[in-house]
DNA sequence: GCTGATGTTCCATTATTTGGAACTTAATTT
DNA sequence: AAATTAAGTTCCAAATAATGGAACATCAGC
């Protein structure tokens, strides 16, 4: 998860907001303390700044829970997103064509950070998967971003990954993984075959701009008993095109060659 | 709107974050030179610390951007924030039974910061509004958190402030907010009178955490064409009640007399 | 009032950050 | 095309901040 050094000043802090914002639950001073690998009284110190600065809160009881100041920073960070600006319209397109949930992912190392989504029905709950960072070898935008990469950089990626199998359809090796991304880079397009949960379908196809800052795929997800893989065959059109119109407005927007 | 120290390894790092984030578009290096005030070399270097860490990223054009590693973080503040899980029902009733769209936000420090927002109609703009920091002394739900600080606390507060006057409405002096937030005090509720904006009108309720960890509103929030001041003095009432019942929620969830 | 668990502070040592200057690269002008 | 200026990057001795072991609090339960 970490996706830097982990030495200097910074990097230490961080690994230690990531282990806060990623447990489950607010920790303590000793649950931490028993994570971090740090002595007492820099852990003291190191918690005691990032409080400070807003970035972490400890409640009455001692607990430390992440700070709301993340929230502002984030929230600036995705609306001024160009990748997520370009993209909008043609996702709320793509859901009304489909009815489906639609998403917008981006790749970061070796995981998809979900930058949008936009679902017809409901109030919709906010955040949720928006801002979420998950893997990249189970999940239909994973595999069409992966299928961008040059045949070194997905080597390279594939050899750090480590498989969990979510369910019984998770690929759980690189070489099957590789064979499929293979394929995905002839078609145009991938799926997800209940493979990061149970139930839940999608068709993506990849997404990235010139200048390759961005490398990510747009999707369209829903439930097994709803979506066949007939449909979904059918659906990779529709989903290639809102691709390519995003492709198309990031090269005006940001000038062609860049 | 630094909130802590500007000393220290992680409190010079954040104020440049802060620089960053807040801009309305990328960075150069220079622009940051120009705002910084920052040696290069020690400057450079602490960017640089900031694109490993991916709380910035540097686009091919040498600007700085905020980091999509700011997002994870913040979903997951989001997620787990026990005061908005604990709001989220009532905040959904109250949309229903008024139509219009619900805020819930919190003070820190100066600002409001949107913890949610509920909508009735259309595909929802998400993250807009929340997590955003907004003026305390012109909103609905800043005035109503306003009027739960003791007496020293808000003189402090509010001796800090520095007015800007977003519509012929806003408060340009700490005295007339000082009385009107007397006034919300005794009455329980409070009013955005096209304050913040032009043609937007808001009623507010304050809500408080028993242990005063969470001090901050709920608002009903809709354009003046639609909300006369009379419907919003109907609407008080089921307003006060809703943060009523979320503040019995936190009680329960969070156990009495911390 | 003791005991163990948890959390906080202290300070000499150690590691990191600092910042001025030198250096490289890119853009603009002559 | 050469000269000039601006923009960005690297270096390293000096200044500063972080480290971590131990001593010091605090508190719940016995």
């Amino acid at each position: 998860m970490a996706q830097a050094r982990e030495t200097g000043t910074l990097g230490k802090l961080m690994v230690l907001l990531d282990l806060v914002t990623h447990a489950d639950t607010p920790l303590r001073f000793t649950d931490i303390l028993a994570r971090a690998g740090q002595p007492r009284g820099t852990l003291h110190r190191q918690l005691s700044h990032l409080v400070e600065e807003g970035l972490l809160e400890l409640d009455g009881d001692g607990r430390y829970a992440p700070g709301l100041r993340l929230l502002d920073f984030a929230a600036r960070s995705w609306a001024r997103n160009e990748f997520r600006l370009v993209a909008e319209p043609h996702l709320s397109e793509l859901q009304q064509a489909t009815g489906e949930t639609v998403h917008l992912g981006v790749l970061r190392g070796q995981s998809i950070i979900y930058l949008d989504k936009v679902e017809g029905r409901q109030p919709v709950r906010m955040y949720s998967q928006i801002g979420n960072a998950s893997p990249c070898y189970c999940t239909g935008v994973g595999k069409a971003a992966l299928s961008l990469l040059s045949r070194e950089t997905l080597v390279d990626l594939l050899a750090g990954l480590s498989f969990t199998s979510f369910t019984a359809s998770t690929h759980a090796s690189a070489e099957t993984l590789a064979a499929e991304i293979r394929e995905i880079a002839e078609q145009g397009y991938a799926f997800d075959r209940e493979e990061h949960e149970a139930g839940i379908r999608c068709v993506a196809a990849p997404v990235w701009s010139e200048d390759r800052t961005f490398i990510g795929g747009i999707s369209v997800t829903g439930p097994a008993y709803r979506l066949s893989m007939e449909l979904l065959r059918q659906w990779a059109v529709p989903v290639q095109l809102a691709a390519a119109r995003i492709m198309e407005g990031m090269r005006v927007r940001l000038g062609p060659r860049r």
